[in-house]
RNA sequence: GGUCCCGUGGAGCAGCUAGGAGUGCUCGUCACCCUGUCAAGGUGAAGGUCGCGGGUUCAAAUCCCGUCGGGACCGCCA
């Protein structure tokens, strides 16, 4: 090694040791007869004392240097307790430049590179890494990856690899497709996730699989998605519910314990995904707050109000919301009205006098609105927002409202850990056309999802009741991750089929090689995958999955460092075979597949159906 | 596919609502001074097609249209 020790690691103890360090000038402080130059490398920094003024100028930030010297207490006065090398100093005999450094494109030190274009930072992302922030994410992924690892051997999963370079298969979202040279034509996909992989490893008898899976999807970004991502993948045999939820406990307990020395208590709270529903308005509630929704369908049962003559209605109260002014209630509407709704109705309550009042007020009786304040829990200069219509999308808009009054109103606690499992998920929901008719069904995880015992016998019968052993790992309102029991049993599995409308043709046509695997003494199985990105995310506190990933693309899906995407050229394009038409040579398999390929483009339920989710 | 926000010396911002000379702030860069700082301090200097194109106007960073880039959200997506 050029260097003997860490930086960040000399301590009083050191001192009277000679070391060699290498790093990088992050500070300097220059007085003209001895210079302080901070030495960073990956440990920390440390000060380093430079006397002889003329070797100090050729020392710029983020110049990388090597320095040798001895380790000495600070001299009386001058420690800095706010460092954890501030007992001691190295004083320098000799400095050499390994590699100087142009000027920066922006501060690497802390304080001033609070808020530094995104844009910017990824293009000198290597510069970016070694701000402290950046560099701390990327440790504190590693080490929650270690501690995963670690619990998945504790409890005798295998580490197995799948393929990145294989068959687009209807799942949910747009593939990533990969030309193939020698076979002129066809085409590769990027797995979605290792989903229909890890079902075949059951059958294979490997009983427990886990992996550290990279998983592309095409489709939009926002700050929780990128089109390549990573998820922690696992499925064991012979288990049930109880048995996964289990182990997805024991890895969020470890990595909260031993990356942020949390103790999370287990078992975790579990909620039914109808629950959720009713009382937040969310399948991934968040708990770090209060101001549940309350029912009001019963209570305005034979109102005048047209509106409120619906299926569901539902409030959510707003604390302090009487005191928004005209100009910010109309807001309201208008963000009501960018998720689809027709607006978004309100009562505010005076804070004075207690009166209700508000456009709707008005159309109210004296009985439903002498009520109202005790129904939903609102006191005086609290704001009621209503929503009326379809039970499912008027508590999405309520659940969204509620968490948009936390954010506004402050009332979330930052520094809570609320985990939920979100359980007995529906196995199917409806698919409505443009004029909202219902026109059959789709598999709400993924048509392999095992039904619960108690919908086993009619869930083909009743779709709309039947529930799944389908769950989610929810925190503080992000859904980490989430998983089924799968079904093993053939007869299910074609009623469960036919329930989303795909004929035993379609289904062998887009999952046959899986069915196939089933006919071959295919053991119960369940797993779960976690969304690794967004758990890190939570972890360190970012705003973002891309300041927990280390090359990360912008929502374009470009890289603004290596300048990918590119064009390629005209030769690139022939060899690859990207103009190709594939041209069928009689296997029966080839055509199945690319009969596969035209049902794919269709726009059918079946298709969507297909969404391999975890 | 849709809605919204941002783009001003190397970095981060202000200036735009109400058009009037590239004006200002913090940091960085360069030169010089300075022997105990730790976000060191001081003096001075350099550095700009106001993302790009078009329009309105006597006059545009500022108003209008388009476009490119970045970001947030809806749709989409485990």
């Amino acid at each position: 090694m050029i260097r003997t020790h860490e930086a960040g690691t000399l301590r009083a103890s050191d001192a009277g040791t000679t070391v060699t360090l290498a790093g990088w000038v992050a500070r300097r402080r220059d007085h003209g007869g001895v210079t302080f130059l901070d030495l960073r490398d990956a440990s920390g920094f440390v000060q380093v004392v430079v006397r002889e003024s003329e070797s100090v100028h050729d020392l710029r930030n983020e110049y990388c240097v090597v320095a040798t010297g001895e380790v000495r207490e600070r001299p009386g006065g001058n420690e800095n307790p706010d460092l954890p090398t501030g007992a001691i100093e190295v004083v320098v005999d000799t400095v050499e430049v390994l590699s100087p450094a142009a000027p920066l494109p922006f501060p690497i030190e802390e304080h001033k590179s609070s808020n530094i274009n995104e844009e910017m930072r990824l293009k000198y992302r290597y510069l970016d890494i070694r701000r402290e922030p950046m560099a701390r994410a990327l440790r504190m992924r590693s080490k929650a990856t270690k501690v995963i690892r670690d619990v998945m051997e504790e409890h005798g999963f295998l580490d197995v690899e799948t393929p990145t370079l294989t068959r687009s298969t209807p799942e949910g979202a747009r593939d990533f497709l990969v030309p193939v040279r020698l076979q002129p034509g066809t085409w590769y996909a990027l797995p979605q996730s290792p989903q229909l992989f890890k079902q075949l490893l059951m059958v294979a008898g490997l009983e427990r699989y886990y992996q550290i899976a990279r998983c592309y999807r095409d489709e939009d970004f926002r700050a929780d998605r990128q089109p390549e991502f990573t998820q922690l993948d696992v499925e064991a045999s012979f288990v049930d519910q109880e048995d996964i939820l289990k182990v997805g406990e024991a890895i969020v307990a470890a990595v909260w314990k031993e990356t942020l020395g949390v103790e999370i208590p287990l078992p975790l709270p579990r909620m039914k995904y109808h629950e959720a529903m009713d009382r937040y308005g969310s399948d991934k509630p968040d708990l770090r707050f209060g101001q549940e929704l309350t029912e009001l369908t019963e209570y305005f049962a034979g109102t005048e109000f047209r509106v409120f003559q619906a299926p569901y209605v539902g409030a959510v109260v707003m604390p302090g919301g009487a005191a928004q002014t005209r100009k910010e209630l109309d807001a309201w509407q208008d963000w009501a009205k960018a998720r689809g709704a027709r607006g978004l109705a309100y009562v505010v309550i005076d804070a004075e006098t207690g009166e209700l009042r508000g456009p709707v007020a008005k159309n109210l009786s004296e009985a439903h609105l002498s009520g109202l304040a005790d129904k939903v829990g609102a006191k005086p200069g609290d704001a009621v927002f209503f929503a009326a219509g379809k039970r499912a999308a008027s508590q999405e808009l309520l659940g969204a409202a509620r968490l948009e009054i936390g954010k506004r109103g402050e009332l979330i606690e930052e520094s809570a850990w609320k985990f939920l499992w979100v359980v007995d998920f529906p196995m199917f929901e409806p698919i409505e056309d443009a004029a909202g008719e219902q026109t059959g069904w789709h598999a709400v995880h993924h048509p392999f999802t095992a039904p619960t015992a108690e919908s086993l016998d009619t869930f083909d019968k009743d779709p709309g009741s039947a529930l799944s052993n389908a769950y989610d790992i929810v925190l503080n309102g992000t859904e980490l991750g989430g998983g089924s029991i799968r079904i093993h049993r053939k007869d299910v599995q074609e009623r469960a089929f036919t329930a989303i409308g795909l004929s035993q043709q379609e289904a062998q046509s887009q999952f046959g090689f899986l069915l196939e695997a089933f006919n071959y003494g295919p053991p119960p199985h369940g797993g779960i995958a976690f969304g690794l990105d967004r758990l890190v995310a939570l972890l360190t506190g970012a705003d973002t999955i891309r300041d927990v990933m280390a090359f990360p693309k912008t929502a374009t899906g470009g890289d603004p460092l290596t300048g990918a995407p590119t064009p390629i050229t005209a030769a690139q394009r022939k060899e690859a075979g990207v103009d190709a038409v594939f041209e069928p040579k009689g296997g029966q398999d080839k055509n199945s597949q690319d009969k596969n390929a035209q049902d794919k483009g269709g726009k059918d339920a079946a298709a969507k159906d297909g969404a391999a989710r975890a």
